[in-house]
DNA sequence: CTGAAAGCGCTTACAG
DNA sequence: CTGAAAGCGCTTACAG
């Protein structure tokens, strides 16, 4: 062990003395920022792996002017979905240096505007905020110039940086895998209003008309939340009111489907056999429900991925035209149990 | 607005300036540390408010010695219990002003011990570790001196810090809310082996003895991890081997019992007129589950509260004995359709 | 109570 | 490529 004149962790310092060279040469080898000869590098990474160095980042930070902080926007971890999605931010975040700040508004949205304007306990460097309640008007209001990605399913406006998933596509998609399993009659729990219907709704419909399949609108349920118990309801809602029951369930959430499985199964309806049903998100727990259920969800990975890039661009570049900051992420049909597959 | 001879977010010299005080007064303010008359604590206040300025943490940090950031290990957001747990612990850490830095081991060994040694890519203060698979073996074997507190439902040497919740009494209660809803012969999934019971089976074992139940060791099984899978396969082995059914089921958490659950449902068993389930965790969807799963657990919210303050003194006061840091959260019994309530 | 100043451990022009 | 030094924005003895 070299002895240092220091208590404590090391410090650059001490590398720098140990390598036998300068604190700006350890300072590039760490941050790849000038060459440094091979040779001298090596010495540099023995050193800091002998005495076992470790930066000081929040050193670093005030050095650079940074906070080496970004905040992450979610109504609340009790929400598989979004947990699942802070895992994955988490982890992509941790690659890149950053350090993720959670914030949980629990979906109020006096909680939620302030989020957006970066009011923090603490000064970030940059927002990712996934929300069901955030939309166009929220962000046009917003006063703050902290960099900020949206995360999710809600259509902004073109200059907003966000990253999402083919809506549309994934609308059709449900459709095409219920009618490849048989399915004639399909409802959808959680569409938006015929009037302007949101993407996925629009592809849902595009769908039934490519199949030839009549649109009746008693089987388009909208409902105020995308809760278990508001599909619950509306399910119920459909079950009494109906003439005929469905063949297949498309819930505009995996929540949802939850709660439309259960109000059919409190009706001993069979699933798949009777009604099939498929969600969207592959929320952890889609896969241990009873019976299984089959979703459309983009690989949360790639998602987390995709927006920390787009954050880096932004906080790196702030001057990078938004048009270049959008990014979608490519689907997935997972299919379980609560769905027959062609025979 | 004052103009300030400076480019970029406010600091404390602009608030000093702005107040008319030294920084050391803006500071004795912010941190309490001093007594500052009211007024000039008005005054001060007044110019926070007036140039929002907020601290810049890595310079307090950096000045302080510390990182700010704890670290949380577990095994993963996908997990609902944890990813609430982390919810918790993010809210009541932030009240105290740290970061959290969570990490996800995915249950892998070597990741938890290289996490226990407060290996991170950035330096931590402190240290809390929810896992199934760290025990007193993995403690011991510790060389790291960052504070470090467990939580969770193992049991631990005396000497290490850990907020816990009275396992005994949890798996007495079980059993005591199934005997009072005409359960008679009650088994467990997820039991510890009858040699060296673990403290939840202890309590189960206690209370069947209690009520005068007799013990059936087939009734009693014992599954490699505590998943739904687990649950589930366990599930089917006891219907099938097992001459009569059980009329209750203690499942060790509630992602076990929703595989318990599912395997009941396959073999059309019906919850609970046949078969009563409860469970231990609360996980956010026990209660969206059809049926919805009772369950019994502390209050999230305190065990992380608690945690904390465990954790805060251990950083502050090293020296403390470990004897005082140990705490227990309460336990809640939360009925749901899983169970039958006495008639 | 207040002020001037040193120091925390980095980064980064700047001069070699 | 290297070194000496200023500066990031706080905290905290220290002298008043």
């Amino acid at each position: 062990m070299t002895d240092r004149p220091h208590t404590g962790p090391p410090r650059m310092a001490d590398v720098a003395t140990v390598a036998g060279v300068s604190m700006k040469t350890v300072s590039n080898v760490i941050n790849g920022v000038d060459k440094v000869s091979a040779p001298t590098r090596q010495r540099v990474l023995s050193a800091i792996d002998e005495i076992g160095y470790l930066p000081n980042l929040s050193a670093r930070n005030l050095a650079r002017g940074r906070a080496g902080v970004i905040a992450l926007v979610v109504p609340g971890l009790e929400l598989p979905y979004f947990a699942s999605l802070a895992g994955k931010v988490v982890e992509a975040a941790e690659r890149r240096g950053w350090l993720v700040l959670i914030h949980q508004t629990g979906g109020d949205a006096a909680t939620e505007r302030a989020a957006l304007e970066g009011n923090f306990a603490q000064r970030i460097d940059g927002l990712i905020v996934s929300s069901q309640t955030t939309g166009p008007e929220e962000l046009a209001a917003r006063a703050s110039t902290v960099p900020l990605v949206m995360l999710g399913n809600r259509a902004f406006d073109p200059g907003t940086p966000h990253v999402d998933i083919d809506n549309h596509g994934a609308g059709k998609m449900a459709v095409q895998h219920l009618v490849a399993g048989g399915c004639r009659r399909i409802a959808m729990i959680g569409a938006s209003s015929l009037l302007a219907p949101a993407p996925r709704t629009q592809g849902f419909l595009e769908a039934l008309q490519e199949h030839g399949l009549p649109l009746r609108p008693d089987l388009l349920r909208q409902i105020p939340e995308n809760t278990g118990d508001a599909g619950e309801s509306a399910t119920e809602d459909l079950l009494e009111c109906v003439d005929e029951l469905p063949d297949g369930i498309v819930a505009i959430t995996d929540w949802v489907a939850q709660g439309v499985m259960r109000a059919l199964l409190r009706h001993e309806v069979r699933i798949p056999q009777d009604v099939a049903v498929i969600g969207f998100d592959d929320i952890p727990y889609a896969r241990t429900y009873y019976p299984s259920l089959t979703s459309i969800a983009p690989d949360r990975r790639q998602v987390a991925a995709r927006a920390l890039d787009v954050l880096d661009r932004l906080i790196s570049h702030p001057s990078d035209r938004v048009e270049d900051v959008e990014a979608r992420a490519p689907l997935r049909l997972l299919v379980r149990e609560s769905t027959r597959t062609p025979s």
